[in-house]
RNA sequence: GUCCUAGUAGCUCAGCUGGAUAGAGCAACAGCCUUCUAAGCUGUAGGUCGCAGGUUCGAAUCCUGCCUGGGACGCCA
């Protein structure tokens, strides 16, 4: 906990304190204290809403609670400079912010783990994302996806949880078989051949690549074999092919995973069957027109799935529960999938798969991506998977960049469309806010540069000349770092992280512009504010190292 | 038709556990570079929070209904 979360809860405890004091709760009937931090400054630095909740329990006119309050309030508790009522019973408290200097050496000294906590509480959690089928290239959704997984990942793993990520390769099944024959397609015509692409062939650049790579290495030597071999070939090398792609995709978009899972291994190693059985046995199961179903209406799903075909076959969902099953198995506590807004309809059924294996139905948390749309000369780019004519990461990160991307994709709550604008992440100008948060970080660099150069040091500073509004404005948002990883953990909500470094950054520039840093005039000022913006520094680079955007030492 | 999700400034979006006069950015308008990077700063203007009810001291936020956009509704994955 840091200095300003161990301040408010000081505050929240005086303020409890005085509320039984003044008796007009009993400490069964008190509430959990709330306290917030006003819009406005001239509503202080906090603020309660105290006396309009015991308006009730008291009986009595909220101002009149209030000021009853703090008749019994021990101000010397909590660096309170002022208090007063306000409105309808608010209860506004001005601190005596000087105790906020204290973060500076706080921050210097924890460096880049500056805004880590143990909220998390060690809890061990996956995160499961991108997941996309290895038959094609990456694309915007997917790159949407690995941006804010990523970021989630880091932000829990800041906030004190056990995280490992994970991607599941869906490389068993029709859409693998697929992926063999548009391979075989591709190579043949690479050969000259007239072969048509299969009905739900992959229309991807990189198979035709792929094609023309094997029409290289082997000639026409692979035509001659039986199909089944040769459809076996194509599979293994084209799985091969599109799963070092990925790989390789990603971690340039700085994206990694600690495990890999392949939907092939549920098979070979006997998974399903035992999950299947897991069901049957607690009575979820049932035959029907030659099928199997899961009672899945039991956990509040709308209709009952097949498991089984007809045919004798699995449907995707078998796999994947058994798959739930082992991720479960494997000792996770909490289990967070990012998909992409085309299966939400989905979830019912998975989250009902959850509890019928036995788990709470919150095990499992789907955070759903929606859609991206691209615009480019203020025109949307249409996209068609079925032609493969679709903008992929790859080709996204050549033309505006990792930095841009990343941000962007995190920006924005990710249950809400997104609409990338091409011009706009590219544009080395004032509306592009990726530059405006490295050009904070940028700027200060530079100032620190010069410092060093004119022989300035932070060496035995005085945080108390830090004085100035815009200081104590850089030092009450440097102080809220902490908190906002936390909320962004717990709530699953990455975005927060671009929001505080926005606001940061604003705040940096501000200052940067209203006072000088390095004055020969005033060295001991100097020296504080040296410190300052190095804190400053430390702080805007860890939030950008959570969302995978990189930080600039000049621009 | 059923379910999910969204609807907030001209545009793109924030808005915490229900709180005070609903906030940013861009665009518009008016200013600021002999001084550490003007990729910046300061100010002005801009709103029936989709609509209608309800819950209460108090609603953009919670509940119900309706309207609009997107998505999902397969023994596909």
């Amino acid at each position: 906990m840091n200095i300003v979360q161990q301040t408010e809860e000081k505050l929240k405890e005086e303020i409890a304190q005085s509320v039984l004091k003044a008796e007009l709760a009993t400490e069964d009937q008190l509430p959990s204290i709330v306290l917030e931090q006003p819009k406005e400054k001239a509503h202080g630095d906090y603020a309660t809403n105290i006396a309009m909740q015991l308006a009730k329990i008291a009986k009595k006119a909220p101002r009149q609670i209030a000021e009853d309050i703090i008749a019994q309030f021990d101000r010397s508790k909590a660096s309170i400079k002022d208090i007063e009522i306000a409105g309808p019973g608010f209860i506004n408290f001005f601190m005596d912010n000087q105790y906020l200097t204290n973060l500076i050496p706080t921050i210097l000294e924890e460096g880049e783990n500056y805004g880590s906590s143990q909220v998390g509480n060690g809890e061990k959690i996956q995160v499961e994302f991108v997941s996309a089928n290895p038959t094609g290239d990456l694309h915007l959704g997917h790159a949407r996806g690995a941006s804010v997984g990523d970021a989630l990942c880091n932000v829990l793993a800041k906030a004190g949880y056990d995280v490992q990520r994970e991607y599941y390769i869906n490389d068993a099944g029709n859409q693998i078989a697929n992926l063999a024959t548009s391979v075989q397609a591709r190579y043949m015509q690479a050969l000259g051949k007239d072969w048509p692409m299969p009905e739900d062939g992959y229309h991807g650049q990189d198979i035709i690549n792929l094609g023309k790579q094997l029409a290289e290495e082997h000639q026409d030597s692979l035509e001659d074999k039986p199909e089944e071999e040769r459809l076996a070939f194509f599979r293994q090398y084209g799985l091969k092919y599109e799963l070092e792609k990925l790989e390789k995709d990603l971690a340039d978009f700085r994206v990694t995973f600690d495990h890999w899972f392949s939907e092939t291994s549920l098979y070979e190693d006997g998974k399903i069957q035992p999950a299947l059985d897991t069901l049957k046995d607690k009575g979820y199961i049932y035959d029907e027109d030659g099928a199997t179903w899961f009672r899945s209406t039991d956990f509040g799903d709308d209709k009952d799935r097949v498991l089984i075909k007809n045919d004798g076959t699995y449907t995707y969902l078998t796999p994947d529960i058994a798959y739930h099953k082992n991720k479960l198995d494997r000792g996770f506590e909490t289990l967070i999938n990012i998909w992409g807004a085309d299966h939400h309809g989905y979830i019912p059924r998975m989250k009902a798969a959850i509890q019928a294996l036995g788990y709470e139905s919150d095990t499992l948390e789907v955070e759903i991506i929606q859609m991206v749309n691209l615009f480019q000369n203020g025109e949307r780019v249409k996209m068609s998977k079925r032609t493969g004519k679709a903008v992929t990461l790859r080709e996204l990160m050549e033309e505006v960049g990792i930095d841009a991307m990343r941000y962007f994709f995190v920006m924005r709550s990710s249950d809400s469309h997104l609409d990338f604008d091409m011009d706009l992440a590219k544009s080395e100008s004032n509306e592009n806010p990726v530059y405006y948060v490295q050009y904070a970080h940028a700027r200060i660099c530079t100032m620190l540069k010069q410092a060093e150069e004119k022989g300035f040091t932070d060496e035995g500073y005085n945080g108390a000349l830090l004085t100035s509004e815009k200081e104590e404005d850089l030092l009450k948002k440097l102080g809220e770092f902490t908190q906002v990883v936390e909320e962004a953990a717990v709530k699953r909500m990455p975005h927060r992280i671009t929001q505080y470094i926005f606001d940061l950054a604003s705040n940096l520039h501000s200052f940067y512009n209203a006072e000088k840093v390095l004055d020969a005039d005033d060295e001991e000022r100097t020296k504080a504010r040296i410190a300052l913006m190095r804190a400053v520094k430390t702080t805007i680079a860890n939030g950008m190292q959570l969302i995978g955007v990189s930080a600039p030492e000049k621009m």
